[in-house]
RNA sequence: GGGCGCUUAGCUCAGCUGGUUCAGAGCGUCUGCCUUACAAGCAGAGGGUCGGCGGUUCGAAUCCGUCAGCGCCCACCA
């Protein structure tokens, strides 16, 4: 069959990803061979692939194929995750688009919605990974909330609260105003901001008291003692430096630090907040920096975690000034319904106007923002929320990691990862979302006309029913049996109010790895036993915390056991000038885009090409060129053996069966450096090795070595060993270029229906000692080629012209690679050499280059330029000598000689006679050439 | 403010517990070739005082200290 002189990638991927689909070859089910497992990162269900997804999906595709080609029940377990926060808002901004407000519907009518979103978008991801050629157990697709998984999160709440370790807390939690939710700490990112200090001025209540505290009679005397008094035409004022003035509405204390000289006078005050005018006590607390602005503090107890800290030790009012989409609230009494943001301004000018402002800084400052929601700043904000106390956890955590159980690659995020451990905080793991897993908590409610929907009185609700009753339980009915023993049997079921929010989408994912096996509803069942501990986990540092380190704590709180062995973590995928990819920067290229144009095999490779182990990649488009062009050159070599004529009644010659020797060894070499690279994660610089292995061995040398003279036939043995060389290296090629690899298979040799390079086994014997005896001498000869193809070069001859080439016999000259009659005829042929004659001294008309301490010289007749050869031979010689002295000195140092292993000595001496032989024999050449 | 990591050819990176002929790879660059598999190719060449300084050692890109620059993570100083 005729080959096409290009590889077409279009042509064999789509055709080829069917043929595995058809026959079931990415399927696997428990079987007496070792099981290697991946479970995906799943991906929002409504999202589209990035080049992230490329980078992390193609890792574990390697992966993957690299196991099922080592004889392994390899298992890829796609699914996708409901992604709750994200989703949720963009079914919100749909909705908004065609004018439905979320109030305006009930839960059912939303959900209805967003299953419509989820349907109609859902799964495009996964769709897209089969461009890339992922070989994913389609079958055991799974999605975060369908019914096993959210069966298994709901089994795994109603268990930790029995088990102690889920509670229901007030606390200070961090509050999305967009979103209109909690989110827990992970989910805040802090990013620095420039803002201003606000300088306020807090007028002393009560002037008059002023010099009786203490005893102290005079201002003066007060200043006198280190104090900093603040006065002017309205009286005596402190000044709070602060970047939120909008917040002063809810300030209830002032603070001071006791040790602070300079605002002694202020002890035992009173101050008034400015525009709300209301008087607040001055308190003090060591926790106050006294070097900060002027040491002066205001507390707002609702409205920042510190100060929230500070109004429970000194029994402070709470004054709630926001509404929970951010804007003002009643109880503020200023600028109710305006935004916080449009307030701070406002709040300035206003401030400014009135004279309380003294003066605005410019100043930095983090601001916490949502994680999802990039462009509103996330209020610390007092509510009552379900909590997963984390000590437990941590401590189940830590060991697996510590004691190398679980490995990361790279190791550094091991520090990472303990650090975190080691100060962890309590996971908040209600979300006041709809879309998610509803919690399966049931209240009481008492009085029939408590409301159903959270709203803005939800505040009140919560400060009023501190002594909320509930019970947890699976379903209503248990919830009501529950209700009745616990609080009365009077309760009835009309009276229990499942509540309304939903947990954390990564209270569904810590599951994962257990729950796609349906490890929790069913435990011990034969996939679990199977497949857990799962193998490899390909995912980003930026979930370390998120999901690596909470699917360890579920492992080893419902199995006992890791869910996996290995983390691999992947850097971020950046453009190739190192900068993040984004829409706004339009630097993020479209992955199927570029599947179209190089094919997925150069995607592929050029992905990993910039993919250094643990570094981010700095991707570049060229790489995915480089990555087409290595497909062509396969395709061409296997043109060229494909196009050979072969003969039955051809003589082997001694050559080519040297030579196939030779190649077997090089490739089982090559394939113990590979493997050894795949088991440190190094897939780049196996990659490259794969690469070099195809392009510069087979390609450059052996079939060049064996090639046939033009329209000669080939013997049929080598023709033989040749196919199945080939066979072998696509086989190696496979897990990084799946298609071409395939297509090429099926091209070798005849094969069955259903029969596949996937599944096809590439298993070689340990290379031996005569195997590298046979490289070393192959590396010889190779190079002897190369250096008379350097003469050519530099001389201007054209590398069909047949030249002679001396061997200057030495001490040694037998074991010259010349003198084997199969590598002689083997570098005769690749250096287009007449003749290799073996003299005692060169002839003239030479150029000449030394390996080792053998000279070879080309004949060139008169095209040699005597005064230029002398030139090369004497800026040789200079180096030579050089070198020679740097040895000398060496093995002159008595302290090198006696401290230095013998074998180190050893060889500097070694170094020391092979110069001298070459500085000899540069010398004669020079004296030579001269006269 | 703590912690971690990085700095080696024009670019992206290897270089393990210090010593295998004055440091390697891929890409890019330069030169020569349309050689009958591939110009998406072949052959050849050039290119680095291993961030600076100091120390340990017979010997340092490699170990220690220090300085500088870059990056990431964590942290409630308004």
């Amino acid at each position: 069959m005729e080959l096409a002189k290009n590889y077409n990638p279009s042509e064999v991927e789509g055709k080829w990803y069917q043929y595995w689909i058809d026959h079931k070859l990415f399927a696997s089910k428990p079987d007496g061979r070792e099981s290697y497992t991946i479970v995906i990162p799943p991906p929002n269900v409504t999202g589209v692939l990035h080049m992230g997804h490329m980078l992390n999906n193609t890792i574990q595709d390697i992966l993957i194929r690299k196991a099922r080609l080592d004889g392994k029940n390899a298992c890829w377990v796609p699914g996708t995750d409901h992604a709750s926060i994200a989703t949720e808002a963009k079914v919100v901004n749909r909705l908004a688009e065609q004018g439905i407000k979320k109030r305006d519907l009930t839960r059912e009518e939303f959900l209805k919605h967003a299953w419509d979103w989820t349907d109609e978008h859902g799964g495009i991801i996964l769709k897209q990974l089969r461009r890339l050629g992922a070989s994913c157990d389609w079958d055991r697709t799974a999605f975060t909330m369908d019914e096993k998984r959210s069966e298994s999160v709901l089994k795994v709440f109603v268990d930790l609260y029995k088990k102690g370790l889920i509670y229901r807390g007030l606390r200070m939690v961090n509050w999305d105003p967009k979103a209109q939710t909690v989110l827990s700490t992970e989910e805040v990112i802090y990013r620095d901001e420039k803002s201003h200090l606000y300088h306020l001025k807090y007028y002393v209540a009560d002037p008059e008291n002023l010099t009786s505290v203490g005893g102290k009679v005079s201002i003066e005397e007060l200043e006198k003692e280190g104090n900093v008094i603040h006065k002017d035409a309205k009286g005596y004022y402190a000044v709070v430096a602060t970047t939120r003035p909008e917040t002063i509405m809810g300030d209830t204390a002032m603070c001071v630090n006791p040790k602070d000289p300079k605002n002694q006078w202020l002890r035992g005050h009173k101050v008034i907040v400015p525009l709300v005018n209301r008087v607040i006590p001055v308190i003090e607390d060591r926790y106050v920096d006294i070097e900060f602005g002027t040491g002066c503090l205001k507390v707002t107890p609702a409205h920042d975690v510190n100060d929230y800290a500070l109004g429970k030790t000194h029994n402070l009012e709470t004054i709630d000034i926001f509404n929970p989409d951010g804007t003002i609230a009643e109880a503020a009494g200023l600028y109710v319904g305006q935004d916080r943001m449009e307030v701070r301004k406002q709040i300035a000018i206003d401030l400014q106007a009135a004279g309380l402002l003294e003066k605005i800084e410019d100043y930095e400052n983090k601001v916490g923002y949502s994680e999802r929601n990039q462009d509103t700043a996330v209020e610390p904000r007092l509510c009552k929320q379900w909590f997963l106390s984390m000590k437990h956890f941590a401590d189940i955590a830590l060991p697996p990691v510590l004691e190398g159980k679980i490995k990361f690659y790279p190791t550094k995020y091991v520090t990472t990862y303990r650090n975190w451990l080691e100060n962890i905080q309590d996971w908040c793991i209600s979300r006041q979302l709809w879309w998610g897993h509803r919690i399966p908590a049931y209240f009481v409610n008492e009085n029939e006309n408590q409301n159903e929907n959270q709203n803005e009185n939800q505040n009140e609700n919560e400060n009023q029913n501190d002594e909320e009753k509930f019970v947890v339980a699976l379903t209503p009915e248990e919830a009501l049996k529950k209700a009745q023993e616990k609080y009365g049997k009077d309760i009835t079921m009309d009276m229990l109010h499942r509540d309304e929010d939903a947990l954390d989408t990564w209270f569904s994912s810590w599951l994962w790895p257990i729950s796609l096996f349906d490890g929790i509803n069913n435990p011990g069942n034969e996939e679990i036993k199977y497949y857990y501990p799962t193998s490899d986990l390909v995912t980003g540092p930026d979930i370390i915390f998120f999901w690596v380190a909470r699917m360890i704590m579920a492992g080893e709180e419902y199995l006992k056991d890791v869910p996996f062995r290995n983390v691999y973590f992947t850097g971020i995928v950046r453009d190739k000038l190192g900068r993040k990819m984004s829409k706004s920067l339009g630097n993020s290229p479209d992955p199927l885009g570029l599947i179209d144009k190089y094919g997925a095999d150069g995607v592929r490779m050029g992905m990993l090409l910039s993919a250094p182990a643990g570094n981010d990649i700095l991707f570049d488009e060229q790489l995915c060129q480089q990555g087409a062009a290595f497909c062509n050159k396969i395709w061409n070599a296997f043109r060229l053996v494909q196009g050979w004529e072969v003969s039955d009644s051809l003589a082997q010659p001694e050559e080519n069966k040297k030579t196939i020797a030779w190649m077997a060894a090089t490739i089982k070499t090559a394939l113990v450096e590979i493997n050894d690279l795949y088991s440190k994660y190094r897939l780049n610089e196996a990659l490259m090795a794969v690469f070099k292995l195809f392009t510069d061995e087979f390609s450059g040398w052996y079939l060049e070595m064996i090639k046939p003279a033009y329209q000669a036939p080939i013997d049929a043995e080598t023709f033989k060993a040749t196919l199945n060389f080939f066979e072998q290296l696509m086989k190696i090629i496979h897990p990084f270029m799946p298609f071409i690899t395939e297509e090429l298979y099926q091209h070798i040799a005849e094969r069955k229906e259903g029969e596949s390079i996937m599944v096809d086994p590439l298993i070689l014997d340990a290379p031996n000692e005569a195997d590298a005896r046979l490289i070393s001498q192959y590396e010889e000869a190779k190079q002897v080629i190369s250096g008379v193809r350097a003469v050519r070069q530099s001389k201007n001859i054209s590398p069909r012209e047949p030249l002679t080439l001396e061997v200057v016999e030495a001490a040694d000259a037998d074991q010259n690679v010349t003198k084997c009659p199969a590598l002689g005829a083997i570098i005769k042929k690749m250096a287009s050499l007449a003749d290799i004659l073996y003299v005692q001294s060169k002839s003239d008309g030479t150029s000449a280059f030394m390996l080792g301490t053998t000279e070879y010289a080309v004949q060139l007749g008169n095209l040699i330029d005597t005064e230029a050869e002398i030139q090369k031979m004497e800026a040789e010689l200079k180096h030579l000598q050089g070198f020679l002295v740097g040895v000398q000195k060496k093995l002159s140092n008595e302290r090198f000689v006696a401290n230095a292993p013998a074998q180190v000595v050893e060889l500097e001496r070694k170094k020391q006679s092979d110069a001298e032989t070459k500085i000899a024999a540069l010398t004669e050449s020079i004296a030579k050439l001269k006269k």
